[in-house]
DNA sequence: AGGAACATAGGAAACGTTTCCTATTTTGGA
DNA sequence: TCCAAAATAGGAAACGTTTCCTATGTTCCT
């Protein structure tokens, strides 16, 4: 059914191999003018098309690589899946998009899948899950070379690192909330259950401490960092805290952030008015919502490159360096969904 | 490196054949369990895992099936993709998950690859670009088991198909809001440069002349399904219909309507009160705007399944039986978004 | 005119599996 | 005790490529 390289050298009169060096243009093309093209001809013909299956068989790699979100609900990974596309294809090599939904057997099922030898190396986004960290350095020591996505922390991953530092963000997002006179914040972030948040918490705290803030007007909310279990959790916050209620929120993500504008709209606050809010990770839809988002936005191209360029020094080196770390910042996005603290 | 199955044979001390038909306990599984019992600790003391390359060579099937979506970024599509995981993932398939962007570059990138014999078969989610249609009989032709996703129309596909039937849902919407009131509408989708909406639009102006709605009093917004599009043209049309502006809205997808909100919102409508708005896909993050999109929904999980059954009948059917189609309808979920015409 | 250097092409092995077929040993019934 | 049948295992080819190495003509210089 199929035409195969064999099928193609047989048409055009040539051995395999001669058709082989031929279509591959390999080794200054030494074929001559007439067989090259006798040997074009053919295979445009019976549309010869190579099997990668069996390529990957001879060459030992597949000109393949993964890259493992979270969540593809998020519209924050699709944007950086599409920047890694093309960075990819300009290597002329694939990208297999997977997401393991944060649970732990998808999870497994995905590290597996990897390491079937599908992909010549793997590109992780380390979510709010601290399931696959664990797993980071297994794989690098099966010999698959890996990057990971991460949020700065104390301790370095295993593995080279693409690491997100949230602490100029934040700094600009606490300064223009504590300058709008807001003395009463909430955080809403995913913990607990497998689940960290890269010490986020603490660094907002110690922040606001800084403003001079006391911890006791600083609200931890956790949620599981979608949208509904973001609305849940804030709805509950704001019904448990009538007297000292919060007037600014900043959430983990864009989505939690919605959901908590949601159940601000449910209660009866209105944004920014009663209550502003800064999200993290800059999802194209917040700026279209009502109430545009303010929130902390990532350099996603940058790091997107260079998450690229390691993954390829890692796939080409031979030896097995030592694990690097790049940093980059965060800066916020001023929007409508931030004002005056209320009275 | 990796180890083989000719190394987990040779620890063993048996065959490679042996070795394999052990680890896949094949054919009644005649090995003794003293041999049995000694691969299988070599297999996993070696941490053996068989090359899929390798097996996709032998056997000529890679149990893996492709899933083109139009756009990642519309989050209908990761839920859709996350059901045929599932189903796929319980016959021991792995589906790769690929998306074109609406863009005919990529488009025509994708459809090598799925041709490069990297899979067994290919669903196809036709959006709103008419470009791959022409493709589909070819890759049919070509020998690959595909099975599309596209709205109903006048001329069936070529290739098995799951067609979503838009009728029952607009006329629920149409029912809606002329039963309250409503008598001048706005009709927001994609069309022109290879883009159709599947004579949605037409359907949608024959149903409102059945309720006396005169066509002149039906607006027509073109727009590139995104939100920032939607936004940009549908406040161009608040702006050009200041005495006749319509009051109600149906946008043919949920990303389109949030985007059309955004420009009421920015004109100083309010919605529902000045502005009704249908929008179609349900996707999760509409129940939870500010105000809850009122929108078409589908039966994605049943129309999943029915692909599944599709591709898998046609992957493992010799023949090449014609063309089939299933019919799924949408029905109507009233939200917010949706009130009485004003005044 | 004779050989070296070049241009052009093919033979055959290899990648890691699976599977058809054959070979050896064991079992059991008469 | 003998032979057929069952149980158990291995040999070798095959899947579709790529690549190393060798072989045949050509060209060109002296």
């Amino acid at each position: 059914m199929k035409a195969r390289l064999i099928d193609v050298a047989a048409r055009a009169g040539v051995a395999p191999n001669t058709a082989s060096t031929i279509l591959n243009n390999r080794s200054g093309s030494w074929a001559s003018k007439v067989t090259r093209e006798r040997v074009l001809k053919a295979a445009d013909e019976l549309q010869y098309r190579p099997s990668k299956a069996a390529q990957a068989v001879r060459l030992g790699r597949f000109n393949t690589v993964g890259l493992v979100v979270p969540d593809l609900h998020n519209p924050y990974y699709p944007v950086l899946a599409d920047y890694m596309k093309t960075a990819f294809q300009k290597r002329k090599i694939d990208l297999v998009l997977e997401h393991t939904g944060n649970e732990f057997e998808t999870e497994q099922l995905v590290f597996q899948t990897m390491l079937d030898r599908q992909v010549d190396g793997a590109v992780f986004y380390l979510g709010d899950s601290e399931l696959h960290r664990e797993y980071l350095g297994e794989l690098a020591q099966a010999g698959l070379p890996v990057v990971a996505f991460a949020a700065l922390t104390d301790e370095p991953l295993p593995v080279d690192s693409v690491v997100i530092d949230f602490r100029e963000g934040f700094r600009q997002a606490i300064d223009l909330l504590v300058n709008n006179g807001h003395r009463r914040f909430a955080f809403l972030s995913a913990l607990g259950k497998g689940q960290g948040d890269g010490n986020r918490g603490e660094l907002f705290k110690k922040l606001l401490s800084e403003k001079g803030i006391p911890s006791e007007d600083v609200n931890f909310v956790s949620c599981e960092h979608q949208i509904g279990s973001a609305r849940d959790a804030f709805l509950e916050l704001i019904n448990e805290t009538e007297d000292r209620r919060p007037t600014a929120l900043i959430a983990m993500n864009d989505l939690s952030a919605i959901g908590a504008m949601r159940a601000a709209k449910e209660a009866g606050l209105s944004i920014p008015d009663d209550l502003s809010v800064v999200g993290v990770d800059d999802i194209p839809l917040g700026a279209y919502l009502p109430v545009a988002l303010t929130t902390m936005a990532q350099p996603i191209e940058a790091m997107v490159l260079e998450a690229t360029d390691l993954l390829m020094k890692r796939i080409l080196k031979k030896g097995k360096p030592a694990a690097t770390q790049s940093v980059f910042s965060t800066f916020l996005k001023v929007r409508e969904s931030v004002g005056m603290a209320p009275e």
